[in-house]
DNA sequence: TAGGCTTACGGTTGCCGTAACCATC
DNA sequence: GATGGTTACGGCAACCGTAAGCCTA
C-alpha cells in the first residue's frame, strides 16, 4: 500500500482556492500570499500533469478535472481537521482521567477534593484508583498521582507536598505527559495547556 | 471553515509509522530515513499536544488518542491517493478525447486514421467535431486540432503539415495544455508522456 | 485605473541525511 | 554485537513574501 500522494501542500492551496474561486480569498483564509497559492496550485498541476483551474480575467473556473478533484480533497481534509481537533481538544472536553494511587489513599476523590481545597472534587476530574504507570502510557490516564519524587523518564513530573493527614506518604508525584506544564494548575483549573 | 490543520507530513508519517507500528518500516516506505519519521511523529505530536505512540523497547504502541487518530488519517489519505491517481490517470486510462475542427474535416475519425497512417483511427482516441477553444480549456476536451498556426498563448500547440487531400488548409496545430510535448506523437501512440 | 493572477528573486524555514548514542535482545 | 529509536548538526530544497508586470473590466 504505498501511498503514491502529490504534494500535500499543493493539495491544502487547491481546496482553498477551489471552495473560494479565488487565489487571493483562498490566500486569506491560509494566512499566506496570492503569489504563494499561485505557486502552490502550480507545483500540485504540475505533480498531476493535469490542469485544475481555468484562469480567466480576474477570476477562476474548474476544469473538468479539478471538479472531479475538490469534492475529494475537501472531505479528506475536513477528515484530517476533524478527527485532530477531537484528538488534540480530548483534554479541553472530556473528563480528566486522573489515577491516584491506592497507597494514598483508598478515597480518591475526597484526596482530591482537599488537594483543591474544597468539599467536593472539581467535576471535570474522573479519578480512578490506580498505580500503574503503563495505564498513563497507553493513554488510558491523563495523570497520575504518585507517592514518592520519581523519578519519571521521558514523563512530566511534579512533586507535591502533601499535607499532614494525607497517610504516610509526605511528598507526591504528579505525572503527565511531557508538553503539558504545570500540570498542578491544570488538574485543578482545567487550564494553562502549555500550548498555544 | 478555517481548517485548523496539524502539519501534514507529520500525519503522513504517522500514519505509515502506525500501520507498521515501526519507524524503521514507515521510513523504508516514505523513502526517508528512520531519523526523520521520528522527527516528524514527534513534531506532530507536539503540535497536537498528545503523545500518539508509547515508545517501547525496540517497539511501538499506539496510545489511545493514536489509536483514535489512526484510522480517520488512513482514510483520508486513502481518499486524497485514489482521487489524485484517478484525475492524473485519467489521460493514460480513459479515452483521449480529441476535437477536431469541423473546418478540417466532416469526417473527423477519417482525417485521424489518415493521420495517423492507418486504415482505422486508434482505438483509443474520440474524436469530436467541434472548433471550440473552450472545450479545451475547460478540461472537456485533451487536444484539438483547428486550422492555422495559432498561437494558443498559455497552451502548447504544434504546428502539422497537411498532406494534401485534407481540404483547403494546409497547416494546423495540434492544442493540447502545456506539460504535454510533443503532442502528436502522443496522440498516435498514446505515449510520451511528458512527465516521468 | 483598479483588482486579481503571475513571475522573478531572495531569505528563511523546515525537512532530511549522517553519525553518534542509548537501550535492549 | 545487532537492532531500532533518538538526537545533534548541517546542507539543501521548498516555501513564502516582496515587488513588479500583465491583462481586462
Amino acid at each position: 500500500m504505498s501511498h503514491r500522494l502529490p504534494p500535500l501542500n499543493g493539495l491544502r492551496a487547491f481546496e482553498a482556492a477551489g471552495r473560494h474561486l479565488s487565489f487571493k480569498a483562498a490566500a486569506t483564509e491560509l494566512s499566506v500570499t496570492p503569489g504563494a497559492v499561485s505557486q502552490q496550485v502550480k507545483h500540485l498541476e504540475q505533480a498531476l500533469g493535469v490542469p485544475l483551474f481555468q484562469r480567466l480575467h480576474r477570476s477562476l473556473i474548474l476544469t473538468a478535472q479539478g471538479e472531479a478533484l475538490l469534492p475529494e480533497v475537501a472531505d479528506a481534509f475536513e477528515r484530517l481537521s476533524k478527527a485532530s481537533d477531537t484528538v488534540a481538544k480530548a483534554l479541553k472536553t472530556k473528563p480528566l482521567r486522573l489515577g491516584i494511587s491506592p497507597t494514598l489513599s483508598d478515597e480518591p476523590d475526597r484526596l482530591l477534593a482537599r488537594l483543591a481545597g474544597s468539599k467536593r472534587p472539581p467535576d471535570y476530574v474522573r479519578t480512578v484508583a490506580t498505580d500503574d504507570l503503563a495505564d498513563l502510557l497507553a493513554g488510558r490516564l491523563d495523570a497520575l498521582l504518585r507517592p514518592g519524587p520519581g523519578p519519571y523518564p521521558g514523563l512530566h513530573a511534579e512533586v507535591l507536598t502533601l499535607a499532614p493527614g494525607f497517610g504516610v506518604h509526605e511528598k507526591a508525584s504528579l505525572v503527565v505527559w511531557p508538553g503539558l506544564a504545570r500540570c498542578r494548575e491544570f488538574i485543578l483549573t482545567r487550564s494553562l495547556l502549555v500550548k498555544d
